[in-house]
DNA sequence: TGTAAAGTTGACACGGTGTCAATAGGTGAT
DNA sequence: ATCACCTATTGACACCGTGTCAACTTTACA
């Protein structure tokens, strides 16, 4: 409970985050180190490695920004319409915030089994609230009937990756209100019955 | 011009491919190497780094696999509508062929500027693929009045994206005919003007 | 005052890419 | 025939980033 070391350790966290969110590409764990004000050796006194210090920092963010909170709202919708436009109101608006820690994260993939396994527990928890949605939705009646609930599920998901929101975003240069109301109609017109464009 | 020389550059492609298309991940100079008959370093004669063997490697899969002749089909097309039938057909279907190396590619994108830049050119092809679609669809005046040109083609060349096709073909263990009706059917719903689902 | 935790410096192994030098063998032109 | 060239070989090495280890110092506190 020593104040001291748990200090260090949010400091390292967030020395990780200020420079992912800064350069973003190829930020080494000596480079955080010298941002966190420690020795670059210091570093795995904290993190036995690269993998589990980026998927605390990911955590770290979770906690400030409250993912928690704002993913409740989308819980007490009471229609599976309104669920479905709050989560991915939520998710959509949420994506910007852990957008920087998931390029460090999915760029280690191909090379690290941990921060693969991490990433994809992450996608799965998104998974699993788009599951929910879509089985609201369902229950309301309200599912197209071309699409099973599983396959809404995939599509939904799909459509709400993180990837589509680089791509939307960083690339095309979309607003990220833009961004937004196009997934909202998007998901809307896909997903719910006899859904024509607005 | 000599034959020998070329045998053992397209030796080494037809390896590099082949390892891809296996493993698929950590494919290093030293296995391509091996499997090609030759040493490491004989590797750096014929291709000057990592990046431009993978580079090379697609434009040998594309000449294989006659990429030109099956988008000229989608360009053949009278009607928009028609295009972008073709066009999201032959495109679908030739993702399953690149994607190996897509991967390694995409994986080298974070550290290899080179292999960013060759990755990038190739969905810009892509892109400028959708653009056409989109142009013709606005000419004939099938264009959903909701989007711009632009937006339109940002949107479609989303769909199309390779990550997305990983997401439900790969991870969501969808056939690839599902897939390709499913895109095809989202898509022409999205960008046709006054389109239900069917 | 002694112990433990947290930190320091310096050195090093490992893996993978890319480079270099010295050498060998086959091919083709003169 | 021989010279030059091209392709290939072996072996060694530099560079980078991660992760590890050992020896030592500083700080907190009981």
């Amino acid at each position: 409970m020593s104040s001291f070391s748990s200090d260090t350790r949010t400091r390292i966290l967030e020395a990780t985050w200020s420079l992912l969110e800064s350069q973003a590409k190829n930020v080494r764990m000596s480079d955080i180190a010298k941002a966190a004000g420690i020795s670059r050796q210091a570093l795995y006194l904290h993190f036995l490695n690269r993998a589990k210090l980026l998927v605390a920092t990911t955590k770290h963010i979770d906690s400030v920004k409250d993912v928690d909170a704002r993913l409740a709202e989308s819980r007490a919708a009471t229609t599976g319409m309104e669920r479905l436009d709050a989560f991915v109101t939520a998710w959509c608006n949420y994506i910007p915030e852990i957008y920087s820690v998931s390029v460090a994260l999915r760029a280690m993939r191909a090379s690290d089994a941990e921060a693969a396994q991490a990433w994809d527990n992450r996608m799965q928890a998104v998974r699993q609230g788009c599951a929910s949605a879509v089985a609201e939705l369902a229950t309301d009646g309200m599912l197209n009937p071309d699409l099973s609930e599983n396959t809404a599920t995939d599509l939904l998901w799909t459509l709400l990756s993180v990837e589509n929101w680089e791509r939307l975003v960083r690339e095309c240069g979309w607003k990220q209100a833009q961004y937004v109301s196009s997934m909202k109609s998007l998901t809307s017109s896909e997903l719910i019955m006899g859904n024509s464009k607005s």
